[in-house]
DNA sequence: TCCATTTACTGAACCGGTTCTTGACATGGT
DNA sequence: ACCATGTCAAGAACCGGTTCAGTAAATGGA
């Protein structure tokens, strides 16, 4: 049952070190070591010889001892800082990490999720685990402009893949996305494209008043966004874009809606920042007596399974969240590995065309 | 591999060991490891001037010399082995998680998450986190009969919380829920009542014939939902509910609603075990020229956000997800402190009436 | 006052790996 | 035949803690 001829410790299964291999193998715990890391020092022999013995005895790597001689701890960070009301709904993080995972799994590679209230929580947390080595690398989000994580990764010098996208403008902080490869890349999904699409395909639909509710506006992504719609709408012809700005939640999305619905002069339809606040302006234009599509159009953003479940379902910026994952995993695992990782865009955003946008009303 | 800023990432800070810390407080490395483990063996003056030294050189503990050591890692284990596809969707697990982080955060305890995709990749997980000592315990959900990981985890001495409601009868494998406090406790949510309640809203509102959209069969919280629901119906003296089971999907939802709704005699309440599924029911509802809650009455479960997001909003089975991720969280932390924990059920379960029910129809 | 017991503290071994140093041996050039 | 070179392997030190054995001092009891 147990291995053979060990020491019979309580309930027998003491697991096998490298000492035993080396034993059992007749060899040096040297010899084993460079055996099992595919290092010189040891003939071609010797080790098939030894990696046999260890497979046979069944050999597993401590990682504890692995991370004291500070190699890689098989660990990868990831800090949510919204509020847990909020990634409750948002689909966007659990697809983000099952893509992650659909890399890290077969590596072997943990993912150590923490959510936390505070900004000042997250720097806490990067902090001891940079102290205690216990992740290989993070994946920071939601970046502002002059955000303070990013002068402390690179303090600490935790590796770091930056989820967003470029300041366009020069970055007075200089920590703006290197144009090299380096230890802290930035890697961010296409919005601009995205944007443009949506934009266009309402004004093929006869629509000039488009408004946006957008998220956190201090969020660079939601800048690029912002610049990427003013841009096209003038480059368009089409008059000054309403923008309003919420925290993605349906109380603020339903807010913002209203007041662009009520106002003068009314859009004809609303570019939305996410799934969950168009899925609720849906509710807020029945709430107006509006009819979707024939007096408002809606476009939402992220395209997850929420935008089947309305009526009418709801047409969409979409983006493979779950490509990216697995890309920020590749990022990550390179980071770990001490290489220098290329920033860049990631992917190509593409609309999915459903029953929320339709021509605009005659009216116009 | 070699990262080439070895030596300008150092800039001088190595961070300090006990052995720093004894040498700056004049003691033996002992020493300042008793006092800052609050360990017998040195006086009170001594102690109160070590902990001062290692605050003063900030001195932080090394994860990696403690795991060396077998005491504990600071990590907990969450496998999720369905589909990625269905967790982006579904909030519950993003809310358990966020109410486990609720109480492991403050304690310094991160939560190693893993996807897989099939359940043998989720025995190695456990294999290969037992062997490497690289959690404290795990999580087990989605329990079926004779559960296989139930026996390995026991074997390889992994604490693990049971989420999952315990076999009513008497459990052949052994591997019920103890009665009384043990390293593999069974927590549960109290499904039974909820519903309970929901049924007896239905009938007071004069429905009789009600079916029911269930999850996957083999889990033993299927079991427990459907056993409650034909006692229930039994008691109340409805005829035998309509049972169809599903993976949780819209698809499967969805198909599973319309073969209720075209069936002789048509039931008039379809109770479902998510949110999604009765979302998607909303659907078919309406492809079918039927009317919510006019023609038909639908119930959800759960009570994530989905239910306010669709039109008309759900009534649902509530279960507070966030408090019962805490209780989980507390659970995992006494295992790992190597007490034995209770078994039980937890909380209780409401009725959040809303609009997707209302009388029954006249003509039934 | 003297011996027994407890207490405070130190030095060294140890956990399971990695890596540096050293030495034995084989090889090759001249 | 001789020394320079290179390869393979063993031994020991080391990473940052914990813990055990041992020693010196303090305390207590009679």
């Amino acid at each position: 049952m147990a291995s053979p001829g060990e020491a019979p410790t309580g309930s027998g299964k003491r697991r096998p070190t490298i000492s035993d291999v080396a034993r059992a193998a007749g060899v040096a715990k040297s010899a084993v070591s460079y055996a099992l890391n595919d290092k010189p020092g040891v003939s071609k022999e010797k080790r098939r010889h030894i990696l046999a013995v260890a497979e046979r005895i069944g050999w597993q790597p401590s990682s504890a001892a692995r991370a004291l001689m500070g190699t890689r701890v098989g660990l990868m960070g990831l800090v949510l800082n919204r509020p847990a009301r909020l990634l409750g709904l948002e689909p966007f993080y659990m697809e983000l990490i099952s893509g992650m995972q659909e890399v890290l799994g077969p590596l072997d590679i943990a993912l150590a999720l923490q959510i936390v209230e505070a900004g000042a929580d997250e720097l806490a947390v990067y902090r001891s685990w940079a102290a205690k080595r216990e992740v290989d690398a993070v994946v920071v989000t939601d970046i502002s402009q002059r955000d303070p994580r990013l002068a402390l990764l690179r303090d600490l010098g935790l590796p770091a893949v930056v989820l967003s996208p470029p300041l366009a403008q020069a970055d007075p902080t200089g920590f703006g996305p290197p144009e090299q490869a380096s230890a802290m890349p930035w890697l961010w999904t296409d919005d601009i494209t995205g944007m443009r699409m949506a934009l266009r395909y309402l004004v093929a639909l006869g629509h000039r008043r488009i408004a946006r509710v957008a998220g956190i506006s201090r969020y660079l992504h939601t800048t690029a966004r912002t610049t990427a719609l003013r841009q096209e709408a003038a480059r368009l012809g089409l008059p000054e874009p309403a923008i309003l700005t919420t925290d993605y939640s349906q109380e603020q999305g339903a807010d913002a809606t209203r007041s662009l619905l009520i106002g003068q002069p009314r859009p004809t339809a609303i570019i939305y920042d996410n799934d969950v606040m168009a899925a609720t302006a849906l509710q807020v234009a029945r709430e107006l007596h509006l009819e979707v599509p024939r007096q408002l159009s809606v476009i939402a953003w992220d395209d997850s399974m929420i935008a089947h479940l309305t009526a009418p379902k709801l047409t969409s910026i979409k983006v493979d969240v779950h490509a990216y994952g697995m890309r920020v995993a590749s990022a990550l695992d390179g980071l770990a590995e001490g290489s220098l990782v290329e920033s860049g865009p990631f992917g190509l955003a593409g609309l999915e065309v459903r029953d929320s946008t339709g021509a605009a009303p005659a009216a116009d």
